[in-house]
DNA sequence: TTATCACGGATTGTTAACAAAATATGGCAA
DNA sequence: TTGCCATATTTTGTTAACAATCCGTGATAA
């Protein structure tokens, strides 16, 4: 069960993604990385080849790797992709939820709900994913479960580039009722629910202020004189 | 436009799995890759490492890289993903085909069916292959699409593995009434379509007889005695 | 004959050094 | 001060050599 020194740093920065703590464009330098894990960059490299052909990473040649920064049209493929998928997942788990599932993800509704008054975000966002991933599990289907990994990964991008504030806690209820449906085996009922959720997770998107990329530490500090707010 | 050593080594090798020129279980080994391809290792193992992350390749730590074998479970899986995603696509492409897009599709079929009747196999699937993803391509969701040509590509595997014995013509029809409800732009009768055709594909498969895989070119003329036909 | 074990060749994994490219720094001229 | 250019440093890309592991072969003993 021990893994391999590069899956630790693809699970690592995957991790940092989903909490939030890597913004879109940060840059990923091969030193810094083989300096954190203490190996040699032929791993590093290998582990930023992976993410980058999980669309989670961009590779530009001869500038690096930096965290894929998604576009507008982006997010709206991926919601899309979202709803099909996660629909299908609904329509396989209904009824197929063990106890301990329920239990799972009762429980994990009540962390949310306090990560969100605590102004924890990573912690809520880490919640969040989990529900979506764990009904992926219940579904059974591994395939669709490594799809929806990669694009909650991706909307938790999305969301810290485009979403408006204090948008996420009109969820809270939406999960409850989802957990519902899910225990009742009412299948039209889940998929209605489902559909409608990430909608509105989509609906609380707005692309008409720029991205306003941070790319890196440095850069966050040095910004060029023209966009600082100082005259 | 240059492509990169990396992605052309990835490139070649999908084309190589979407024709059935390698079949599941081959050996990549290094050394040949980078013989092949005129470059170093590193390059390899990157490209190898993309392919492992496409779920395309199988990664075995000391062993090298095989092209992954589906197993019965996996492809019930895939095609069950198949349908979600075809669906869906076909949903977003309806009435939204050019005139060249038919006429790509219309002469698709016909590639498709002659290659059938030639018995050229590598490029039937082929053929069979760009049909879907032009119609993904129609619909315009880079992210369905890219999924879709995982499932493929892992849908060809499947095939070369579980197939019976000339199943893969009765698709030919319903390739031309997919294209038909396509250019009328009824929706319901496309998607009804298209889950019925990939049900079709799915019930040609056969898991009752072993997957009769060979592994590498000294293997399948190396059969350990009990496994040979000859007393 | 059959099973086990040791050895040699081949393959994968790791590391370090080198080359090429891009970014950052500082100086110069307008 | 502002814009531009040459240079220095950092970072990515490439290559080769070395270590560790696995596989096939053949010898040995029951």
């Amino acid at each position: 069960m021990k893994d391999s020194p590069e899956d630790l740093i693809v699970n690592a920065i995957l991790d940092a993604i989903a909490e939030q703590r890597l913004p879109a464009g940060t840059k990923l330098g091969e030193q810094a990385l083989s300096d954190l894990f203490a190996c040699n960059r032929a791993n590093v490299r290998r582990a930023l080849a992976s993410l980058a052909a999980q669309q989670v990473v961009e590779l530009r040649p001869n500038r690096g790797a930096f965290v894929m920064t998604p576009s507008p049209k982006e997010a709206r493929d991926i919601f899309q992709a979202r709803r099909a998928i996660e629909s299908t997942i609904a329509r396989h788990a209904a009824g197929q939820a063990s106890a301990g599932d329920i239990t799972f993800l009762r429980d994990n509704i009540i962390e949310e709900a306090q990560a969100h008054k605590a102004g924890d975000k990573p912690a809520e966002l880490r919640a969040s994913r989990q529900f979506h991933m764990r009904i992926a599990q219940i579904a059974g289907n591994l395939v669709l479960e490594r799809f929806l990994s990669e694009l909650t990964m991706r909307s938790t991008l999305i969301l810290g580039l485009y979403s408006r504030t204090g948008s996420s806690s009109c969820a809270e209820d939406e999960h409850d009722r989802i957990v519902d449906a899910l225990q009742n085996g009412s299948v039209d009922e889940l998929v209605r629910l489902v559909d409608e959720h990430l909608r509105h997770l989509e609906k609380g998107l707005n692309f008409e202020e720029p991205p306003a990329a941070p790319m890196s530490l440095k850069e966050q500090l040095m910004v060029p004189r023209s966009a600082s707010s100082q005259g």
